[in-house]
RNA sequence: GGGCGGAUAGCUCAGUUGGUAGAGCGUCUGGUUUACACCCAGAUGGUCGGGGGUUCGAGUCCCUCUUCGCCCACCA
């Protein structure tokens, strides 16, 4: 036996290290193409190339990989496509960033050179995540990793812009759209982030252009006035019906703008007139077109004021709006400032309050897309898990709205639009196209903009597989599985994938669907209820938990996060002196602290069986004790219930069964048990020994997925099955096998039990300490508890630390009462007790009668119930009936030792 | 402004079709039982957020209120 056997704890690190290796050596991560054999595929949602592996990420893959190594074990070609997106905004970002330490810009490069820049950056940073995700044991096919932007994806790309160009579903216009001043680009509705925020209503008054009247406007942007080009009231509104048609002179600007009725005034709100800055409002927008207004761009696109914005010129935006209000303030203009909460919009990547701002984009036409999207989910062609997400993806489609796919960065996807330049015309095409294929002539321009990152992402399922070739794995993988995600990316991302799908790959089965499933996993929060961002400090490493606890440990505990109703919050207990300036110090999580035990528990409790199984030893199930009977149902009943958990996505519950099963019943019982039998070592002793290897070797494969490492070290070493697989990974998963369920065999350990902790009790109580052993005296008038027991004395003596066992014809007061088929058994140890012990259990003893008696009045009261009696199921007035019979010997027991103390 | 989810033991969470509540951690008591002190045995701890309703019976179904969180939304 080697010395790591022997090792009293489990040591992650060296086991670790050595099962990734072996199982990259063994190329069991990857899946060829096998027709005729099950295929089962998911892709994973590729994580920013400049991200680094957070607890987000974690939980998401530890599920990920658990479903994979289940779905692989149940003998299916399995293929988990990894990869990385382009992410263009974050990464050009950091890109500037290290150009800016430079003393240098991307226009002092220009685009090529920047470009390369950027790849020079993706070679060298874009690897970490995915390298964090192969420490973790992720077993993704890593000779199929993807990248966004690489070859074969850009082919894909331009196909499915092609596509849609050409068939009208994408087109260019000058829209309202939202843009960033941070990063000086376009982005889409869905990566602004709205949050109210307390500002304040500003009154404005705006004179008349003739005569001294005047009207007063509210407003919360009070800087885009100079960009102003009418005020509206509502055509129904008295107050102002006579000033509609007149015109205003626009104070600090002098020009004359009209007053308008438009409908989309609320007489309600403010002053029920207001002021209309078509370029940096979309509603001020809507107005300006109904009345053919001027839409002056006063805010430019670096977020300072514009020549258009007269003596504000240059002026950035916050700066303006103070001295727009003093210089307005100086005129007597500036009426009245209420405090007014509304919701502000900012840029997802950068925070930046996006500016609202007229700008030539290109946009997707959704309505006819998401219309296909909507039906298949309705017809339940995609499944999520939990069922209620379908709906906010529903919601989106709803209502969807054009989206903005253009981008003003340089990493990205290049819009394949060019333009002729001898005959100006237009055209796109999913080549690279040499000439204009209308005049023919050579000289063409392209697009200066690039697509958003997310037009790209949503063709991962079946780019990462080939699209728009006609490739061997597209045609046998495709469509996917599952797809694994988090809620905050349902539209953003599974959304557009669907539609995609549907548009490119109607051919597919299920009318193209990318996948038949999306589960839904719960976010991670902090220990204070926060969401887990490295910026707000409130994120935890989960290298650091793999370093403190094991990557097995870290695995099983965060798949026990992975519940169906709520999000989870990750506890963390502090240290006296933890201070929240270093976190990362003088904090436990307990969470992982329970997986760390767990797999100590798995550690030992396999050595004590590799002490005991002979060289000889097979596993198998050839049970001669009531014991061994018993764990090989309760282990049939176990892989039953982690296997239904494992297909409801409920790895909490699967994990939970796991720890249920090992723990309490196969080490805390059946270990103890088969004791005395091992030491006999007799035939008796070698059933145990099979039954033993058996049930370990196959509790090792249940818990596989969740803990890979930990598993695989110690199958390595257990007896196997002729012709039992090189690595406990690709072995198969646990089938049904009914013959080992035995109902008799549970009920009569499950009454073995209820025995030794009654023995257990009666010396807590009694404050007997674990090395005295003491006589048992049982009463049990029924004969097959007495056989039960009797059958079973070793056991019962071991684990009960008892001498032996007495069967007497009374029952003894002083006993602890248990109950075989409601006949009670009487069990009772014989000790000199003290004064005090006798205090403490008089004390114990006049509870537990009032709890009883009060059960027995309750229940009693509702069997004299006519309605109840009339109108329950049989079985439940019976089991009242039983219960009360039950509680009534337990009480004249316990009056009985009353009597017998006092 | 709409929609969704949560509120259960000190903490983090389970709780299947309604039949008087469970786990882990924590706390308390006792332990050198030769697999494991990352352990073993025992114990303590809950008017299931408030109120109302349906029912013989509600943590579970319905209504309502309070509160926390998330998603969606172009009212200045």
């Amino acid at each position: 036996m080697s010395e790591r056997v022997l090792s009293t704890s489990y040591e992650p690190r060296e086991v670790e290290e050595k099962w990734a290796a072996a199982w990259a050596a063994g190329g069991y991560f990857h899946a060829k193409v096998t027709p005729g054999k099950p295929a089962y595929c998911i892709t994973i949602p590729p994580p920013n190339v400049t991200g680094e592996l957070h607890l987000g990420h974690a939980l998401q893959h530890a599920i990920h990989d658990a479903i994979i190594r289940y779905h692989r074990m149940l003998g299916k070609e399995t293929l988990c496509v990894p990869g990385t997106d382009h992410a263009g905004i974050a990464t050009q970002m950091k890109v500037e960033q290290q150009l800016a330490t430079e003393g240098l810009t991307k226009h002092d490069l220009g685009r090529e050179k920047f470009l390369e820049r950027m790849w020079d950056w993706k070679e060298h940073y874009g690897g970490t995540i995915l390298g964090q995700l192969r420490r973790f044991g992720a077993s993704y096919d890593w000779d199929r990793e993807r990248f966004t932007l690489d070859a074969g994806y850009t082919k894909a790309v331009r196909h499915s812009f092609a596509h849609l160009y050409n068939k009208g579903l994408i087109y260019r216009g000058t829209r309202i759209i939202n843009w960033c001043p941070g990063c000086e680009t376009a982005i889409s509705d869905l990566e602004v982030e709205h949050e109210e925020r307390a500002s304040h209503l500003w009154h404005l008054r705006y004179p008349l252009a003739e005569g001294e009247g005047s009207l007063v406007v509210a407003t919360t942007r009070p800087e885009t006035m100079l960009g102003d080009t009418a005020v509206a009231v509502n055509p129904n509104d008295p107050r102002y019906t006579e000033l509609v048609g007149k015109f205003i002179r626009l104070p600090l600007m002098g020009r004359l703008i009209p007053i308008v009725a438009d409908d989309f005034v609320d007489p309600a709100f403010g002053t029920g007139a207001v002021k209309v800055t078509p370029a940096h409002d979309p509603n001020d927008a809507e107005i300006g077109r109904r009345h053919n207004l001027d839409a002056p761009i006063v805010i430019g696109k670096n977020g300072a004021m514009t020549e258009l914005a007269g003596d504000f010129a240059g002026l950035d935006r916050d700066e303006a709006r103070v001295a727009v209000l003093r210089a307005l303030d100086v005129l007597g203009l500036l009426v009245k400032i209420d405090d007014h909460t509304h919701s502000v919009g900012s840029c997802a990547r950068c925070s930046s309050i996006i500016e609202p701002l007229l700008s030539e984009q290109w946009f997707v036409n959704m309505q006819p897309l998401a219309a296909h999207v909507l039906k298949a989910i309705r017809e339940g062609l995609v499944e999520y898990q939990p069922e209620r997400f379908a709906r906010t993806s529903e919601e989106w489609l709803e209502n969807i709205r054009d989206w903005c796919i253009s981008r003003q960065l340089w990493w990205g996807h290049r819009i394949p639009v060019y333009t002729c330049v001898s005959c100006n015309h237009e055209f796109s095409n999913a080549e690279e196209p040499t000439a204009c294929p209308k005049c023919g002539a050579g000289e063409l321009t392209q697009d200066e903009n690039v697509l958003d990152t997310w037009f790209s992402s949503a063709l991962w399922p079946f780019a990462v597989l080939g699209w728009p070739e006609k490739t061997p794995e597209l045609e046998y993988f495709y469509p996917t599985d599952l797809m694994i995600t988090g809620r905050d990316i349902l539209n953003l991302w599974v959304g557009r994938m669907i539609f995609s799908s549907m548009e490119y790959l109607p051919e597919k089965p299920v009318q193209g669907i990318p996948f038949r499933r999306v589960y839904v996993h719960p976010t991670v929060q902090n220990y204070e209820g926060k969401r887990m961002s490295k910026s707000l400090g409130t994120g935890v490493d989960p290298l650091e938990l793999m370093d403190k606890y094991g990557t097995d440990a870290t695995r099983y505990g965060l798949c026990g996060m992975a519940t169906a109703t709520q999000d989870v919050r990750l506890q963390e207990a502090h240290e006296p002196g933890w201070s929240k300036d270093d976190p990362a110090t003088g904090r436990t999580f307990p969470t992982f602290v329970q997986g760390r035990n767990f797999a100590n528990k798995i550690w030992n409790a396999s050595r004590f069986a590799l002490m005991n199984l002979k060289p000889e030893t097979v596993a198998e199930a050839r049970p001669a004790s009531l014991a061994d009977r018993w764990i090989l149902s309760r282990y049939q009943f176990a892989a039953a219930a982690v296997t239904e958990a494992l297909e409801n996505y409920r790895l909490d519950q699967a994990t939970g069964a796991l720890y249920d099963f090992f723990w309490n019943e196969l080490c805390d019982w059946y270990l103890e048990m088969a004791k005395p039998a091992l030491r006999a070592d007799d035939a008796a002793a070698d059933a145990a020994r099979s039954t033993l290897a058996y049930v370990l070797e196959h509790t090792l494969r249940l818990l596989h997925p969740f803990m890979p490492f930990i598993t695989e070290e110690i199958w390595q070493q257990l007896p196997h099955a002729a012709g039992a697989q090189e690595s406990l990974m690709i072995t198969a998963w646990p089938v049904d096998a009914p013959e080992l369920r035995n109902v008799a065999a549970e009920t009569q350990v499950a009454f073995l039990m209820e025995a030794i902790i009654a023995v257990r009790k009666l010396r807590a109580d009694q404050g007997v300490t674990p090395g005295q052993k003491v006589d048992i005296s049982i009463h049990a008038a029924n004969a097959d508890a007495h056989k039960i027991l009797e059958e079973n004395a070793a056991v019962l003596l071991t684990m009960a630390r008892g001498e032996q066992l007495l069967f007497t014809p009374a029952a003894d007061n002083a006993g602890e009462h248990i109950f075989w088929q409601e006949t009670p058994v009487t069990l009772a140890i014989s000790r000199e007790i003290t004064p005090e012990e006798k205090a403490k259990e008089l004390e114990k003893i006049a509870r537990d009668l009032a709890k009883l008696t009060s059960d027995i009045e309750k229940t009693t009261a509702r069997l004299n119930t006519p309605s109840f009696v009339e109108r329950a199921p049989a079985e439940v007035v019976t089991k009242n009936r039983a219960d009360i019979a039950e509680w009534e010997h337990r009480r004249e027991a316990l009056l009985a030792r009353q009597g017998a103390l006092g």
